[in-house]
RNA sequence: GCGGACAUAGCUUAGUUGGUAAAGCGCGACCUUGCCAAGGUCGAGAGCGCGGGUUCGAGUCCCGUUGUCCGCUCCA
């Protein structure tokens, strides 16, 4: 039924323009997807929510864009070169693979300490004994820099976005007056090569995170940490996600990231036989491990002094991380709907409707001449024309009867239609038609443009300032 | 990386025992219609994922490859 869903999802959005497979004619890639017209539009309707609630709206918090490329070093001083770096070996009888570091860990936890090399322990699967090598696999993407590919010239894409972040700590605390606690905000693309990527934009190789870093004072984390954890499931909420579709997911302790002290994910029910739920975005207790490697690693102290009390420490970070390329499928996994019209000789058909939040609609608004005689054909080019002067992404759309221009909107989520029809000349209204209850009324030709600025501006969040 | 299934116009599919690509939807134009996928006419659009083989001849058989999905493995 959801898989059903989902097929159902891939196709609409290959036909209207949202996403599809890169490059396709020839043959495609498994590492990426390309987002059409519709889809950049949601994806940076989404991107800009983000922002608007993370750091324009927040006084604490600063903005920056920090590059795909950074000093090798980094890499190192985050353990993402070493820490990352699994060797893996494959049977040779019946090809099932597995880290060798566990099958050693599991096989002295089962013998009483007894420790073997992977060569002398079998395979939990078919219990023969012959491994191909252990090959390192790390997950970050390698390219050379420059005319001469050496050591001197290799670099990593970034895995994560956070750490252009930790790197720039200083000069942002320099230059923006912030202090603890004040948050700093990265948005882009981060690379990784994903064995198994898959179900459709879930896990791709390349992808775009949101993420942001908040630095607090060490006694504090764990209330910052409650406070973000709420917040950002809220913005999901907020922006029309459904309730029963999000749960959070608290990591194990044992199984923590090396940098971790606490890791709640917020999970999309996706509710495929692949895919029941999935991370979103996690929101970790970063501690001050990311600031203190980076001051060992440079020889810069990433440290804070509180002129107040003259003490002087790293603050720990708070972490929420976001899946862009995630949360654009979670968005139209949730807002796709098929639901009941009645038609013209009053029978029920099929809707496609996207039930997107008008905040992240590709497309504002539809402005629909009844006829294509004049004037109606130049009062709605004129209109659509005007709107788009306001920074509004609307379609103008003369083509086929008035209903089928309907269901054309409703299919890409468009949140408003507008009809100009044979009394708008003289009474300067035409009708307005809502997406989602699909009922009409009149307005003023000339209030429709702040109804839809204002529409839109009702929607916006209030960031919670007090966690207590 | 392993195993399985699948791969035909933008989408969904049909293509009989191999004989030289079809339909619906969608799209464009015109006419008609005048508020929830109406009707009519005309039109654009695939050489069947890609490469090779068998054959007089291959979407249709064989091999390889790429991609998608499912199941393993992995996922900071």
């Amino acid at each position: 039924m959801a898989d059903n869903k989902l097929e159902a999802l891939v196709s609409l959005a290959k036909q209207r323009g949202f996403v599809f497979p890169t490059g396709e004619i020839y043959g495609g890639t498994r590492s990426a997807w390309d987002y059409g017209p519709l889809g950049v539009a949601l994806k940076e309707n989404i991107k800009h929510q983000w922002w608007y609630y993370m750091v324009t709206a927040r006084a604490s918090v600063e903005g920056i864009d920090t590059s795909i490329i950074l000093p090798p070093q980094v890499w190192v001083a985050s353990k993402h070169v070493t820490v990352f770096n699994d060797p893996l070996v494959e049977c040779l009888g019946c090809h099932h693979r597995y880290r060798a570091d566990n099958l050693e860990e599991e096989w002295a936890a089962k013998h009483g300490g007894e420790e073997r090399s992977i060569s002398s322990i079998p395979c939990p699967t078919c219990g023969k004994t012959e491994w191909t090598e252990p090959r390192d696999f790390n997950m970050m993407l390698r390219t050379n820099l420059g005319p001469v590919e050496d050591e001197n010239s290799l670099h990593y894409l970034r895995p994560e976005t956070a750490q252009g972040i930790f790197v720039d700590f200083l000069q942002v605390l320099s230059s923006s007056r912030q202090k603890p606690p004040f948050g700093i905000a990265n948005i882009g693309k981060s690379f990784r090569n994903e064995i198994t990527p898959g179900n459709f934009i879930f896990r791709t190789r390349e992808f775009e995170q949101m993420e942001m870093e908040y630095f607090v004072p060490p006694a504090d984390d764990e209330k910052w940490h409650s406070y973000w954890i709420e917040e950002r499931k809220r913005w999901y909420t907020e922006l029309g996600i459904k309730e029963e579709n999000l749960r959070l997911f608290e990591h194990p302790k044992e199984k923590l990231a090396h940098y971790s002290k606490r890791t709640v994910d917020i999970e999309y029910k996706f509710g495929l036989d692949s895919l029941e739920w999935g991370e979103l975005e996690g929101i970790a207790n970063r501690t001050d491990f990311d600031l203190k490697t980076h001051s060992d690693a440079s020889g810069r102290s990433l440290s804070y002094f509180d002129p107040s009390t003259g003490e002087r420490y790293f603050p720990y970070v708070i972490e929420p991380a976001a899946g862009l390329t995630r949360s654009v499928m979670a968005f139209l996994m949730d807002a796709y709907d098929e639901d009941e019209a009645i038609s013209a000789e009053g029978k029920a058909e099929k809707r496609t409707v996207l039930h997107l939040d008008p905040r992240l609609s590709p497309v504002k608004a539809a402005i629909l001449p009844l006829s294509k005689k004049e004037p109606l054909l130049s009062m709605a080019q004129n209109l659509a024309q005007e709107l788009r002067l306001s920074d509004l992404n609307v379609v103008f759309d003369s083509a086929g009867a008035i209903g089928r221009r309907y269901r054309r909107q409703d299919e890409i989520g468009t949140p408003w239609c507008f009809t100009i029809d044979f009394d708008s000349p003289e009474d300067e209204s035409l009708t307005v038609r809502y997406r989602d209850s699909m009922v009409q009324e009149r307005m003023r030709i000339c209030e429709v443009k702040d109804f839809i600025l204002s529409s839109l501006f009702s929607l916006r969040l209030t960031p919670r300032e007090d966690y207590e």
